[in-house]
DNA sequence: ATTGAAGTACACG
DNA sequence: CTAACGCGTGTACTTCAAT
């Protein structure tokens, strides 16, 4: 099996991006894309900002009562899911077209892996060199396509799998291109934290500084563990963390995308345990579950009931059923059965409730 | 012994 | 008081029960 080649594009700060491009006056200003500020006491989160919002300390996640705190001048804007999904539509479609016959997966709305190995230009380079110095040079191409099509920027990183070209990406941004060729990458990789490798977040990180004893550790010192101790430790992600800090990484890159899971869930603005506001929020959720259900022509298994109380536990409540069904009232009986189990044994009062559907397995083409 | 169900934990954009 | 902490989706774990 020879060697692949795959490369992943990532939009630069995708949905602040596109509000820029939409509405050239705020270029050069702190964009903040995401939940209502309300001066201050809004309760959701940062979902992207541009980089000059990101001087004054605003990113992803943030809450975005501390990004109006960090910024109030920011211009705040909602998110405009539809926008982004058109333009992420157009973007894929531009790229399969840079790209005939090559695989293209779309991992979000703002990033897709190709894997280019196939593509006839790389068939026909001799070396191997000639390969990854074309790889560049084609993403380099990529990016102008992208940016002359829909006056975006973008950053693109190559490497032999998933995991390498994901970390080039990272240290490409913004509007930049790495290469990490295979015989680089493990080298590449050694200095790195271990949380920039791709599925190993807080809780992991935590887990594997107190098996060391030492404190930011890097892709250097795990590579120090044998793969039965990081078994251990990590259960079967153990055995992938193993791999991958040596530049392993054989998940391939695949273009089918099929719906496992449909939820909705809402915050309320100030915890409550008001029953009919409760349904009424609850009911809604339902509906746009439902809709989304009918639309895609899908059945489900299995409702899952989620309450988030005062203090931020959360907790859930599930039915699977005997048969699979694509019947929203039945979905609508289940789920309120559950819900009111909840608010019945739970009396603090209510932060957020939310439902998701399991897709039955057969029911998918 | 295996499978399924329920509930939880963690990760990522 | 002492943080703040959305939404949607995915994987994997533990525990318990039924086949």
């Amino acid at each position: 099996m020879q060697e692949r080649i795959i490369l992943l594009l990532d939009m630069d700060y995708f949905f602040a991006q596109i509000e820029e491009r939409e509405n050239p006056r705020f270029q050069g200003k702190p964009v903040v894309v995401g939940a209502d500020p309300k001066h201050g006491q809004g309760r959701g989160v940062v979902s992207t900002c541009n980089y000059e919002a990101r001087k004054y300390g605003i990113h992803s996640a943030l809450p975005i009562s501390q990004a109006y705190k960090l910024c109030p001048e920011a211009i705040f804007l909602p998110v405009q899911g539809e926008l982004y999904g058109k333009v992420s539509e157009k973007i894929m479609e531009g790229v399969r077209a840079f790209f005939p016959g090559c695989p293209v997966e779309l991992v979000s709305l703002d990033e897709g892996y190709v894997d280019i190995s196939n593509h006839s230009m790389i068939v026909d380079m001799r070396d191997n060199q000639g390969k990854w110095n074309l790889a560049k040079v084609l993403a380099e191409k990529l990016k102008e396509e992208v940016l002359k099509q829909q006056k975006l920027t973008c950053t693109i990183g190559i490497g032999p799998n998933k995991m390498v070209a994901k970390i080039a990406c990272e240290k490409a941004k913004p509007n930049g291109v790495m290469v990490a060729k295979s015989n680089d990458a493990a080298r590449f990789l050694l200095p790195l934290n271990i949380q920039e490798i791709p599925g190993v977040g807080l809780k992991t990180a935590v887990l594997l500084e107190r098996f060391f004893k030492k404190k930011e550790l890097k892709v250097q010192d795990v590579k120090k563990a044998s793969k039965e101790a990081l078994q251990e430790l990590l259960g079967v992600f153990g055995i992938t963390l193993y791999q991958r800090v040596r530049g392993v990484d054989k998940t391939p890159v695949c273009v089918e995308e099929k719906i496992k899971s449909i939820g909705k869930e809402h915050t309320f603005e100030k915890d409550t345990r008001h029953g009919e506001e409760i349904l009424l929020v609850f009911r809604n959720l339902l509906s746009d579950v439902a809709k989304e259900l009918q639309e895609q022509e899908l059945s489900f298994k299995t409702i899952t009931v989620v309450c988030r109380f005062q203090g931020f536990q959360t907790y859930t409540k599930s039915k699977t059923l005997k048969e699979s069904s694509k019947d929203g009232k039945l979905l609508e009986k289940e789920s309120i059965r559950l819900l009111l189990k909840f608010l019945t044994e739970n009396l603090k009062p209510l932060r957020l409730v939310g439902v998701r559907i399991k897709i039955a397995k057969e029911a998918q083409g």
